[in-house]
RNA sequence: GCCCCCGUAGCUCAAUGGACAGAGCACCGGACUUCUAAUCCGAUGGUUGUGGGUUCGAGUCCCGCCGGGGGCGCCA
């Protein structure tokens, strides 16, 4: 907020370092000064104490020397400008900003740049967010749906953080389990899908749990039970092999019960304001990654055992490491037919190169880390540069009290269904608390709060650590959840629709109370946020920052009157206060992909 | 056997190697004639699994151990 002053300020400090012969580091590691009821920036002299210890080769008490050099500093940098003072405190430098002055920029700024607040200058890079990779033929569940918001959550902060950004899913659509399905629907049930786009997705779910039962080998089973299990099972696979063959009658099948889900799944990513830019699909990513075996074998990296077995990447020999890390990929099987890895492998391929990506993330479940690891790796010996910047954002999987969810049991819970609980328990809630909503408000309100306490649950949890699903806590509207920092904004909305215009002059320079100056406080901490939250690929920082954020306002609200304020100029400027705080509450709740409404 | 993740308040979770380890839930006590109480204020609650090490400084980094979860050649 403050660096050019910051800047001006370093200068000052290297030359003064530089002439006490002081180590002079090579970035400045500014923090927010703890608040006190002034703001400002401290910086610790610690390390630079013990650094100069060490080039002395003596010992020193260090916390004495750091505090020495910090009450020099503070002597010598007086009166510099953008400061109001400065201290030496406890081996810290602490720089106040004149209180003033500080809050009048920074409510200033962020009325001036709106819903651009925060965004950063452009990286000049781009990057690819990979998320959405749920399997067709099934039906979105709660596990997906952690996917799609911390996809979606990652891709709208790096955007916003100054990176080129492109989204893209990657349904499975092939694969044994998709032919399951296809295999029951067509024996028995051709023709008698219900009405409905959900309604028929999850049809699909019921069809492959079916098909599962029938399929699995049971303890108790008699011959004859046997012989037909055996009989079905030639059948599915012999599905799958006419439709490697390009079978006329089973692509169609495939395609249209393919497009049901498809349907169903764009139905909830345009629920979730999801928007996906680019789509691939397992299915067409298949015939290319053969091409990638054979540049792989012929440049040594792999090594092919066909026909007795399969083709083979020995990572830890290529790389001469002796622990068992990365181990032996099986990137072809024997009959020459792909593999989720080869797929992985010429998908990374096209996004390098027809996409100019540099740098890819992929959300995928913890539980996949080793394949990822193994496919950055065989990149990186392929030689792409970009193999690098591949990250693997592996979030912890959502699991039931009962245990862990499995589709093929029938044993999972459906995001249609809670997002559904979610709505009608807002609405309820809704016309307890606001019963003078008109019906349609009232419907808008529920969904958008509703999902947004969905997806705050998911967020404001750190992407390495599992969730177990319990819809009490997830659907919880008290507390550190997305309701209470929608209300927030609520509240500030409320406040400028009574006071009318906003007025066009404001000047903070009454005596601020400390509900006033931590607001300020936070709301000059989001663009810094943004960064970290980019940086880090963590969403999670921006959740946390978006409850302090709204903690700060309502505690203010509370205890702070705007329209009954004893002065117009103290009105005037906590309406612009108050403007500001709904300006970056909307701001960080749209990064969290949580609607920011007006009335609640 | 090897690799990865995790262990912090009764429970669920935070904490760029920096100042006093913080929130929510639960529990207890207060605040609606007020800009919407989906809120606020206060109280209670800790040997950061454990033993060493590095450092001026460790919940954070390194090593060992204990406990939980996940993964490890032709599933995705």
């Amino acid at each position: 907020m403050f660096t050019h002053e910051q800047r001006l300020l370093e200068d000052k400090i290297r030359a003064w370092l530089q002439a006490n012969e002081i180590p002079v580091p090579d970035a400045f590691k500014w923090v927010p000064l703890p608040f006190s009821g002034e703001w400002g920036i401290s910086l610790a002299l610690f390390p630079l104490a013990a650094q100069e210890a060490r080039r002395a080769g003596k010992r020193v008490n260090v916390p004495a020397r750091a505090q020495e050099i910090a009450a020099g500093l503070a002597e010598h940098l007086e009166g510099a400008p953008g400061f109001s003072h400065i201290e030496a405190v406890r081996g810290y430098l602490n720089l106040y900003f004149p209180t003033a002055a500080y809050a009048q920029r920074v409510v200033g700024t962020i009325l001036k740049q709106g819903a651009d607040f925060g965004r950063g200058d452009s990286k000049g890079e781009r990057i690819m967010v990979e998320y959405a990779q749920p399997n067709t033929h099934h039906s979105f569940h709660i596990g997906h749906y952690r996917n799609a918001i911390l996809g979606e959550s990652l891709s709208r902060v790096v955007e916003f953080a100054g990176f080129d950004t492109i989204r893209a899913s990657y349904p499975g659509d092939i694969g044994l389990g998709v032919i399951t399905v296809l295999w029951i629907y067509d024996k028995f049930y051709k023709g008698q899908e219900p009405e409905g786009i959900h309604e028929r997705g999850q049809w699909l779910l019921k069809l492959y749990v079916e098909a599962s039962r029938m399929l699995e080998p049971r303890p108790d089973e008699t011959p004859e039970e046997k012989a037909q299990r055996e009989a079905w099972d030639a059948e599915r696979r012999e599905m799958l092999r006419r439709w490697d063959a390009g079978d006329p009658y089973v692509r169609a099948l495939w395609e249209e019960t393919r497009e049901w889900s498809l349907e169903e799944l764009r139905a909830i990513l345009e629920m979730l304001d999801i928007h996906i830019d680019v789509w691939f699909f397992e299915s067409e990513v298949d015939g290319p990654s053969k091409a990638i075996v054979d540049e792989l074998i012929a440049r040594g990296i792999a090594i092919d055992e066909r026909p007795e077995g399969p083709v083979i990447v020995r990572i830890d020999e290529q790389l001469g490491l002796k622990k068992e890390k990365y181990r032996t990929a099986v990137i072809l099987r024997s009959d020459g037919t792909s593999l989720y890895l080869t797929k992985d492998l010429a998908l990374a391929k096209r996004k390098f190169e027809q996409y100019g990506v540099d740098r890819s993330v992929y959300v995928v479940d913890n539980r996949q880390s080793l394949h990822f690891r193994q496919v950055f790796k065989i990149l990186e010996l392929w030689g792409f540069e970009q193999a690098k910047k591949c990250y693997h954002l592996a979030y912890g999987f959502v699991s039931l009290p009962e245990g862990a969810m499995s589709a093929r049991r029938g044993r999972l819970v459906l995001f249609k269904d809670v997002a559904d609980e979610a709505v009608n328990r807002i609405r309820r809630v809704s016309a307890e608390k606001n019963p003078d909503l008109s019906p349609a408000e009232r419907e808008e309100v529920a969904r958008t709060v509703g999902l947004g306490a969905m997806a705050y649950a998911m967020l404001s949890v750190d992407n390495n650590r599992d969730i177990v699903f319990e819809m009490e806590r997830a659907l919880s509207y008290d507390g550190r959840t997305g309701p209470y920092i929608q209300n927030a904004h609520v509240r500030a909305s409320s406040i400028l629709r009574k006071a009318g215009d906003l007025p066009s002059q404001a000047a903070f320079d009454y005596p601020l109370s400390d509900h006033e100056v931590t607001l300020i406080d936070q709301l000059s901490r989001f663009p810094s946020v943004v960064q970290q939250a980019a940086e880090e690929y963590r969403p999670m920082v921006m959740a946390a920052y978006a409850y302090e954020l709204a903690t700060a306002f309502h505690a203010f609200y509370h205890a702070v009157p705007v329209l009954q304020s004893e002065t117009p100029d103290t009105r005037a400027a906590r309406l612009h206060l108050v403007a500001a705080a709904r300006q970056v509450l909307a701001n960080a709740l749209r990064l969290l992909v949580i609607h920011a409404p007006d009335v609640m």
